[in-house]
DNA sequence: GCCGTGAATGTAACCGGTTACATTTGGCTT
DNA sequence: AAGCCAAATGTAACCGGTTACATTCACGGC
């Protein structure tokens, strides 16, 4: 293997000498940086970063835990993660959760182990005991996309009490007055959150609160289609359905259609997120979009100042309501 | 930061021993074992895994190299390579690559600077230049989905040319002559692949080949639905398509609906790679179904022999046609 | 001519494990 | 009791960079 002494013998100079002229061409003659760097060519010299990140104690590493990656939304915020880390010089050491709690724990013990510099986490729940992080140690965390109010770290969120009222709201300005909710996760903030802004802009327009309309998914395709097979089965059936996703509502939609109604015209549909089959469905989904990318470019730049020392402010991302043709005007 | 001189110090030992303890526990007396353990736990010692791998010159990640990490098939490649990866105490870094070669080669070179063991490779075209890797160095790596024939390294593939077939020859079970295709990008190999299979599916059956209604796409749904409008501009427009991707398929019935036609009534569609929302499409798609996550496993699986100096051979994984309801008898 | 100064370069310690080799210890054989 | 062997443990080199500190040298001011 070809290393800094082979290059430095091939110059004919010292270690460092060849250690400065790659590091910091300024403090070296141009006679030698020029030896140098023949030599290095010569050489086919390529620096070991093993031995750079070890003696500087930095990988250049981010752990991302990710619940799952083959939802489209999550896809869209580790390609913007990944593109910011790359342009920042720091690599994406990935972890598909599947909310294993132990898995996270192993990936995001890394960073204990010096494998990683720091840890972006897509869901609210951190289970990082005392256990991984001994002694007080202080885990260079972010957590993006699903918050906790009381988090222990930054935060980078949407306002989605704002965004779930605004798309009720959307559905009651149509003139629905039964509107169902797929929601996800019992646990998850994201689904407590929308769950306020629904029943927000239903207070607001002075409609009862029918738990009945509430129904439990996942985010998967799949328990939008199985929830939406218990709200069509109602005694009195929703004339809309608000999706706390995409993916969800393209399952409920699959079932409504199954049923032999039609959407919009006997039930509306709206989801959120505005993945890219979004626009594709039949109808095209009305839906909260949300800027996936951004949510990852966002979380990589707060993690990077936290690892360089400085402090940073929780970020909130701007979300618009998409109007499409899955929503329409409630037909008493 | 507590390091194993600490912990040898506080246990009385030598540092050999406390490495010995700890890796090999057989070859210490069960005394010692104890006292170091002790030790271990009271400083909160945790192994600074960048010397470790700095020493053994391994740093146990994988650079993947995805040209799109937004496709839900490649999604779920990606998947199965974290679950083996993650099985066999390896690391994933994750480069979205976009095609992009000057990106491609800056990870690939990971492996060069020491920072990663190998690579995949989601996509044929391996720009590795002597530059990045000098003086025959090689490159374990492995290429999987779209694969040349003459790859340079050991691949996982699809008989693409097979499906392909075995996908037209549905169609034309079902009746259809006139079938449109919505192909992939020029250069790729995989549509070069598939469309052979489409050509031996046609001249099997005896129907002549009409360039027209060849569409090129680049396996992104709007792709589709813009290659969807030509074909269906068409004087004597196409009784079915076939897609390359599923996310094209559903691109073009977008558009096809859009149109006022109807699926399969009209034009019966048929997709690539069964992705979880080919089942909730409006109508469910018709598709080839690929292994996704078995692809990312057995490519794993490959890159650590190869990295373990074994030998491999190349690995081809099945594929299944799925028929569900866009695909129906063609009516004259 | 001497000294001080700063630029250029060299020497070697260091990061934190691993491991080849050396040393110690204890039990057993003859 | 001496000798031998194996098990247990210790010592220190090593991986490949970085960098504090030391050294050399040229030049200018007095």
């Amino acid at each position: 293997m070809t290393n800094i002494r082979k290059v430095a013998e091939l110059a004919g100079v010292s270690v460092a000498t060849v250690s400065r002229a790659l590091k910091s061409p300024d403090i070296v003659s141009p006679t030698t940086r020029e030896k140098v760097l023949k030599a290095v060519d010569q050489a086919g010299y390529k620096p070991n970063l093993m031995a750079v990140q070890f003696r500087s104690q930095r990988t250049y590493n981010l752990v991302v835990l990710v619940p799952t990656i083959a939802n489209t939304f999550f896809a869209r915020v580790i390609s913007g993660i990944q593109e910011a880390a790359q342009e920042r010089g720091y690599g994406v050491l990935l972890c598909n959760t599947l909310g294993n709690e132990a898995m996270e724990i192993q990936y995001a013990s890394l960073v204990s182990t010096r494998q990683a510099d720091g840890v972006i986490q897509l869901r609210a729940f951190n289970p990082f005991s005392e256990k991984a992080f001994p002694a007080g140690a202080v885990l260079p965390m972010i957590n993006a996309c699903e918050v906790l109010d009381d988090a222990p770290c930054p935060t980078v969120k949407l306002d989605n009490r704002a965004a779930a009222r605004e798309a009720t709201e959307h559905l009651i300005a149509l003139g629905h007055r039964r509107i169902g909710m797929i929601k996800g996760p019992r646990r998850s903030p994201l689904t407590r959150d929308r769950e306020q802004g629904y029943q927000d802009a239903l207070s607001a327009a002075g409609i009862p609160l029918d738990e009945s309309l509430l129904c439990p998914g996942d985010f998967t395709p799949l328990s939008g289609y199985q929830a939406a097979e218990t709200l069509i089965g109602l005694a009195e059936r929703p004339s809309a359905i608000f999706c706390e996703s995409d993916e969800m509502a393209i399952g409920a939609m699959s079932r409504i259609k199954e049923a032999g109604l039609r959407v919009p015209d006997d039930i509306s549909v709206a989801g959120f997120d505005d993945i890219a089959f979004a626009s594709y469905s039949d109808p095209p989904l009305t839906t909260i979009a949300q800027p996936a990318e951004a949510f990852g470019r966002g979380a990589v730049a707060m993690l990077i100042e936290v690892l360089e020392g400085r402090q940073v402010d929780n970020l909130v991302m701007p979300y618009t309501l998409v109007s499409r043709a899955s929503t329409a005007t409630c037909r008493p």
